[in-house]
DNA sequence: CTATATCTTGGAGCCGACTCCAAGTCAAGA
DNA sequence: TCTTGACTTGGAGTCGGCTCCAAGATATAG
């Protein structure tokens, strides 16, 4: 049998960069599944365990809430997203959000860039805000809490995906 | 007499798309400065304030805290950051990690990517775990190499999402 | 047997960023 | 005059995301 090498939540932490203690807090809201326990009740953690944490770590870095990581978690674990449905139209919108806030940071680059090298005149990074009459509210999304596009999408603009790599 | 535009909380909040609490709440944490106020005591904001709460809402979708802002926001209200060298090196390590975002946000798609087109397999998404010390680490983790199989590759441990363990 | 270390649990507390509220001011309209 | 509406203020409350206990179990070393 093939023994999987299996970690402490200690060892977990240092090699996600993830603390014990919110490790622990990620498990408790079952943003990660109930780990499994030796004997003496301590959690064993393997591989793709890891990942899952990992993954976590790096929507984090995107400044996503931990309740939208949910269901790209759930795409993790089990393989093929293309037996949900409405998960592949989840994983759309959050491309598309992303997509959106790469622009932002784009933009924030854009508006260092101009004021490191002299800059003067700037245009700031707001142009998506135009004074388009916006109703305050995005519509409450109906089955799915996750939509939440970092506010302010852009009206009526389709921007498709970039070209696929 | 020029024509500079006013507006009043209201119309800057629609502007901005971010609302009149918090923008008094900028304000009262002087992230913003005192707005200056009419004879009723009004609060009005003209295009350079617009500009900066924009501003505001750019570097949010960015994630970056409140506090962080205040640099940026300085450099904004006053031309040249030339002369406030300690700022062009706060800036330039924003410039960085922004960089680093956006190459987060980049993976990110990839791992949608990746999951809506029939993904089998995927190459992690993180591995900056600050100065580690990678104590036991089985493989020398490979940045760019495509292994770990995230999943379908369960040996012995099937995760089902209806079926805890 | 005791001390030390590593874990467990439940729960309290903290911080950032709002969000909401009550009470008050002022201007114009019916 | 009374009412409405747009604003003001200070402060309280909320929520997400941790972070920090205290009390207790178990494992190994001395």
């Amino acid at each position: 049998m093939r023994d999987e090498q299996t970690f402490t939540i200690k060892q977990t932490a240092r090699q996600t960069g993830i603390s014990e203690d919110t490790i622990r807090y990620y498990e408790k809201i079952a943003l990660l599944p109930r780990a499994e326990r030796k004997d003496n009740g301590h959690r064993v953690y393997r591989e793709e365990d890891i990942e899952a944490i990992q993954l976590i770590a790096c929507l984090k870095k995107t400044g996503m809430p931990l309740e939208e990581m949910r269901p790209f978690l759930t795409v993790s674990a089990d393989a093929d997203p293309a037996e949900y449905p409405e998960l592949v139209e989840l994983l759309r919108g959050h491309r598309e959000s992303i997509i959106n806030q790469i622009a932002s940071l784009q933009q924030v680059v854009d508006f260092i860039d101009m004021k490191l090298e002299k800059g003067k005149y700037r245009r700031d990074c707001a142009d998506d805000i135009q004074d388009g009459v916006r109703t305050e509210e995005p519509k409450p999304k109906a089955v799915s809490s996750v939509q939440m596009s970092y506010f302010s999408a852009s009206p009526g603009t389709p921007k498709s995906p970039t070209s696929p790599r």
